[in-house]
DNA sequence: ATGGTCGTTTGACGA
């Protein structure tokens, strides 16, 4: 199974890019985040024309997040499946696909460590947690993927000092990655590559991807049956790259692929 | 080491 995330900073403006990504790598499944529409501007019929099923769970103009799949969509659920309150914004989205229970997750940015919005943050990485052991136990195969906005170590940023007073890196957001570490899930990434310096995202600002000043917080966290299966991993960097009539998203695409 | 950039939109705001 090859299985890639992709936050893609509205799907709109990210379309072309999305078909030709998927017809050059194939993917069997490809998590999306920040589609930024609303479910009946998700163009659907786009991605079945290459072969994907489809299930979206948007808001509009803001969040969205999607699960592509080649190999099934079976008991999608938009947002969490725990039976409580909605949450206001489109930030995860479930689906088992060939066998794999996969959640797209965008996790809220937090904006400062003193901001309301970071408190939000933390109660909803507590939130996927308890979701994760409602739905699924540690000897399933699931993939929980996307964008965490969290840089699990000092590896995963481009200078650790500067983000010592800035959320992303803070331990009590690191502690909500530890936990669904101790749940059972595997940074699988991580697992392949010991190297700092590695990212997922790079600010469009300041020329900062070919700075190398980037994070590594778009993550593939899966249970041990997946990651014993899985043989390559790879930011396909080459997608932050292009021109200014054809933008690339601030995140490049994180994947995984192994046998079976 | 900061922002000077993007995308939502048409004035800021979020990332």
């Amino acid at each position: 199974m090859r299985i890639v995330t992709w936050n893609v900073n509205s799907l709109n403006a990210r379309l072309g890019r999305v078909e030709r990504w998927l017809q050059t790598f194939e993917p069997d499944v490809l998590c999306l985040q920040e589609t930024k529409l609303a479910d009946d501007a998700f163009p659907a019929l786009t991605f079945e024309a290459l072969g994907y099923e489809t299930f979206h769970h948007g808001q509009g103009q803001w969040n969205g997040v999607a699960i592509l799949s080649r190999v099934g969509i079976e008991n999608p659920i938009g947002g969490f499946g725990d039976g409580g309150n909605p949450d206001p914004d489109a930030r995860i989205a479930w689906a088992t696909c060939g066998g794999v229970r996969v959640a797209s997750c965008y996790v809220p940015n937090g904006r400062s460590l003193d901001h309301e919005h970071y408190q939000y943050k933390l109660r909803w990485l507590d939130r996927l947690a308890a979701d994760l052991d409602g739905q699924c136990t540690p000897a399933d195969d699931v993939v929980v993927c996307g964008d965490f906005n969290i840089a699990p170590d000092d590896r995963d940023v481009y200078d650790p000092a500067k983000f010592a007073t800035e959320t992303h890196a803070s331990a009590a957001e690191r502690e909500k990655i530890q936990t669904l570490l101790d749940w059972g899930l595997v940074d699988v990434f991580r697992e392949h590559h010991d190297d700092g310096g590695l990212y997922s995202w790079w600010d469009y600002r300041g020329g900062n991807f070919h700075k190398k000043l980037g994070m590594r917080i778009d993550l593939l966290l899966t249970t041990r049956s997946v990651a014993d299966r899985v043989a390559v991993t790879l930011v396909d960097r080459n997608e932050r790259k292009g021109p200014k009539d054809d933008p690339p998203s601030d995140h490049a695409p994180v994947l995984i692929d192994g046998t079976r």
